[in-house]
DNA sequence: TTCGCTTAGATTGTCGACAATCGGAGTGAG
DNA sequence: CTCACTCCGATTGTCGACAATCTAAGCGAA
């Protein structure tokens, strides 16, 4: 899958693994203050390599360190969101503008099988929104790969990226959109499969920008449930 | 200056700074092997901190590390250094769009008088390249900030743009190219006093062009020093 | 009552020592 | 002579304890 293997490294990076995914899981809360020594009991390790952890995760910005404070769990404000919707849109666009010219006939048909799936899936289970979720996040990871660029791979890809994922899971509970989304997706795969970088890029600003209205007025009607 | 304050902080902040400041200036070659006992002594703190300081190192990709086998400098190929400015045209080309609407007329205005300096600069010392290269960057960070997009501002800012600096101080020894430089920002920030934020995204993404078609004949021309 | 100071508790920052792992020198058999 | 194995030194990974710092409750004076 798109997410990474259970890290068999180091405790610290199983660590930083484990915390990721509580965070975007929202198992730990927004803006939740995270003890050293409990989560280190809870992960049955030291400090040391929680405190690595802890770095490795401010880097990827999940959370946010105070020197002599501790650290917290970042809070998604709508302003957030906006900025993070906003140069996703940038970036995912020149991923699919340089994906139009560098990916071969073979990735660019995977891509088109990979939205078979997701119809199939949509078709049976309406509920079943994780997958879908997470296949969509499989779409945009493809084409970070397609363009070749490892840069813009490591800043969509399982770096950076985590903060999106937090986000989806955070509103894509009641994901409504996935049949336009899709239908998008296999705009998108069309104009690749023509080897036309403007028109993908153009229409992956589009699917974004749908995205990100999407969920702001999603936004919108749940208000005030994350204070400060 | 662009540059932080020397962190009064935690030690693993400082030991970060002098790190990144040594890999960034060369002082650590490229693929230098760092050993964390050694560098631990030299900047008078234990293992733990400065273990932290390497992750956080590591997620500004000054480093790479493998576990179990240390951490080494990265090394800045010419793959690397063109996927680094393909990004950078699309980061700093959508800061420049929306710095024309969002900047007001006192931060414009305050950019053309750092235009005027950098001028006098150039006019007065013409080897004094190290002033010269950090107040470009200042004058990109600037336009950064006024997008009014924190993300957008971490990644091209403080954090991500190490590695910008870093190639910075590679390549722009004998910097030629200052003047039309000065040029391209002149124009740039003309379309932002114009409010026209396509004009000075397309100058942007054009100034950026330029700089690495520059840097790119330069690593040409003194090739295959860096092995592996 | 309210404000400020003091003190106790908890939490973070740091260090030194020990265990686990890796790389390489040295040795011996084929 | 070459290859593989073994062992040793060096380096990384981890832990527990101590020092420094912050937070909050309690007390006393205005």
């Amino acid at each position: 899958m798109l997410i990474q293997v259970p890290e068999q490294g180091t405790l610290a990076d199983v660590a930083a693994h484990r915390l990721a995914h509580s965070i975007v899981t929202g198992e730990l809360a927004q803006g939740q203050k995270l003890n050293e020594a409990e989560l280190a009991e809870r992960f049955g390790m030291g400090r040391g390599p929680l405190r690595e952890a802890l770095r490795h995760l401010e880097g990827m910005r999940l959370v946010k360190r105070i020197p002599n404070a501790g650290a917290r769990v970042v809070v998604l404000d709508r302003k957030t969101l906006s900025d993070i919707y906003g140069v996703r849109e940038a970036l995912e666009g020149m991923a699919c503008r340089l994906a139009a010219t560098q990916m071969t006939d073979e990735e660019i048909s995977k891509l088109s099988k990979l939205l078979d799936n997701h119809e199939e899936q949509i078709k049976k289970v309406g509920g079943k929104v994780y997958s879908q979720s997470e296949g969509d996040l499989d779409f945009h990871f493809q084409i970070a790969r397609g363009s070749r660029n490892q840069m813009l791979m490591d800043m969509l890809g399982s770096e950076q990226y985590q903060l999106l994922r937090m986000c989806r899971y955070r509103t894509s509970r009641k994901a409504t959109r996935t049949k336009p989304a899709l239908q998008q997706h296999r705009q998108i795969v069309a104009a690749l499969e023509q080897r036309d970088g403007e028109l993908a890029e153009l229409l992956m600003r589009r699917h974004i920008q749908g995205a990100w209205k999407s969920i702001s007025e999603m936004i919108d009607k749940e208000e005030g449930q994350y204070e400060q």
